[in-house]
DNA sequence: AAGGCATCTTGACAATGCTTAGATTTGTCC
DNA sequence: GGACAAATCTAAGCATTGTCAAGATGCCTT
């Protein structure tokens, strides 16, 4: 019978064992962190045999990847809504810095994937730079839009990448007992990551130069 | 018989094993990477069996800590020699953040292992900000001179703080392939270092505030 | 000299990533 | 409609890892 899903291709055996196995390594992460997603775990989750993952993914790498890839999107979306809701001109800069910082406090354990260095990733993913509506891309319009000279390439890209540096610094940065008294101090952990981004000259009102 | 030293078998027991493990770790990091730093590699690289190293560390992670400690050592010692030899005053702090950059830039696998979150690590090591010489403290030293205030303790940490989150954020960054093409543009990897920094405004020549 | 103790080895166990071979289902072509 | 090929899954196994329990080995104190 060529009954078969509607618009989808893909429901041989178990179904969508792909999606599957994705959405288990992701509930996995947030139950157990990210010391304990192996490959097996993952399986045994989504109740397939050991071996099943590799008739969907090269490897354990490319399961991560997936899960990563899913990561940036819901980054990148983060990111644009924090963007499209901030209140003033002004203060989109530092409203997409704290959307950054919480969407990594929020989901700790998928920063962690996104940004594991034990696969060999020479570079950002594609879909967090690329894209009209990506991450990076949506701190770079905000830089324009704040006044930032569009022509000025290198200079636009070097003040990006400044943001991006300080707001992943602070999201690594922000989990650790040292500044719990500082988030006391100034009123709370929102008010601490604008604390801290206002140090940055990318974050102020004002463009850069 | 207590000598027996020479240069075929293993002598008595083993000199120091403590210390021959962790060079040995620190060897494999380098040669290999993070990811091929095994406890049995590690005894294997040191000649002895794989449980030996359990009579000088409990796990696998206490090593670990033992390399990142020499690590963080070595970066104290590096931020000290920055700041000393800082042409300027005003020159000081770009010079920290440079050569905290640039540590990380040439210790690779044990930058990642000093700052590993599989490890559990709620908090930056004590070394790295208690000590008088500490790289913390080089940093928070080195505001007051720039004319920070004493006294504001709040503001003062806040600022080494953002000075930290900065220069990590950069220095995890700094790798990747996306930054090539603005490291040619502005003339070198030190140059893009002075570049992203001075967009921070702790970095820049006029204290905080 | 003798026992005590720290150190190191042997051997083992469970878990992991991954591969190969085989089983089962599905889609396609005549 | 039926055979064949491809896709999907399982079973079994290999090499490696972290860790532990027992036993061996050499050093030190009494």
């Amino acid at each position: 019978m060529r009954e078969t899903v509607s618009a989808d291709n893909r429901p041989y055996h178990h179904g969508d064992l792909r999606r599957a196995l994705i959405d288990a390594a992701r509930r996995l992460l947030e139950r157990d962190g990210p010391s304990a997603l192996s490959l097996r775990a993952v399986a045994r989750e989504a109740g397939v045999s050991p071996a099943a993952p590799y008739h969907h993914f090269k490897d354990k790498g490319e399961l991560l990847d997936a899960v990563a890839h899913e990561g940036w999107d819901m980054l990148n979306q983060a990111m644009g809504k924090a963007r499209a809701e901030a209140k003033s001109l002004g203060d989109r800069m530092v409203a997409l810095g704290v959307a950054y910082v919480c969407f990594a406090r929020d989901n700790p354990s998928l920063y962690r994937v996104m940004y594991d260095g034990s696969r060999d990733k020479d570079d950002l993913p594609e879909h967090a730079r690329r894209q009209d509506d990506s991450a990076y891309f949506h701190v770079r319009d905000t830089l324009v839009e704040a006044g930032a000279d569009p022509n000025d390439e290198i200079s636009l890209e070097l003040a990006t990448s400044a943001a991006w540096c300080a707001a992943h610094g602070l999201a690594e940065m922000a989990s650790f007992k040292l500044f719990d008294h500082l988030k006391d101090a100034v009123g709370g952990e929102e008010a601490f990551f604008r604390g801290i981004l206002s140090h940055m000259r990318v974050f102020a009102d004002q463009p850069p130069k």
